[in-house]
DNA sequence: TATTGTTATACTCTATAACTATA
DNA sequence: TATAGTTATAGAGTATAACAATA
């Protein structure tokens, strides 16, 4: 990807900005984790589980901000990858997901892994400036929601 | 999607919030450029052309970080889009892009709705966080350029 | 009637590989 | 040999629509 400065007035946008940069980490992150077999999104699953051991999958795709055919999806692959299983759920309709033992060593590693990552990413900052980025980040998030 | 606060100690990564901010942010803007029947992706090239008149296909997927197969997918869209022609390049291989007529008025409108969406995007913060918000994701990217 | 999981299908975006015409 | 454009094909990732079992 070339500069920024290619887009002339809008690569001045925060939006533009942001996206490059949200590009750039997630490029990072999905290379660090790949040796683990996961993808960012397979992990963030799998750290949810963990979370909210017994969740439907309902309610783990709306955590991941899918629907219920792709949370499927995502459920088939980490049980195939034997990180987690399906037990029967509250109902008899449901699935209570949880972790298998070698989903519990997964997600210690993909935790160790994405904490790398956020230090490499942002390491660049200081502790004072990292915290800023987060209180606006948030405040960015807060009000983009309500728009 | 969630709140950040059901990912546990994760939900605190810089890299998440960054990331959860740029989907939001990325989907608000879609859907203001949707009734000008272009995604952000395609709005951007169309930017790029304008102020790169006359460049070829390679360059141009490479100022949007993808390849030439892909660059020509975009290309053709926005040829039968009306927004943009091919004609006769430096060389008998390359083609040079150019806006045309109505490229140039899509242009116009696509500068006014992103540059509104940004300040709906960001419009809570004041300026001098906007700027702050700005020197730190450039930071970011430059050191992750590295990483 | 509504909800959960499921399946089939399709769409978008992107990549790889191979071809062609030029250089 | 290398490069630009092109084409065909395939792989993620996601969505919609419909169905069965259960509530």
């Amino acid at each position: 990807m070339e500069e920024i400065a290619a887009f002339g007035v809008l690569g001045e946008r925060l939006g533009l900005q942001l996206h490059y940069a949200d590009v750039r980490a997630m490029a990072g992150l999905a290379a660090r984790l790949s040796p683990l077999k996961v993808t960012p999104a397979r992990a963030t699953a799998i750290v949810y589980i963990a979370l909210h051991a017994g969740c439907d999958q309902t309610t783990l795709g709306r955590a991941l901000g899918v629907n219920r055919a792709s949370t499927m999806k995502a459920v088939d692959e980490l049980e195939v990858l034997g990180a987690i299983e399906r037990r029967p759920g509250r109902d008899r309709r449901t699935n209570a997901l949880h972790l298998t033992a070698a989903g519990e060593t997964l997600r210690a590693r993909i935790e160790q892994e994405t904490l790398a990552h956020d230090q490499a990413a942002f390491g660049a900052l200081t502790v004072a400036e990292q915290a800023e980025l987060s209180r606006l980040l948030s405040k960015v998030r807060s009000d983009s929601a309500s728009a």
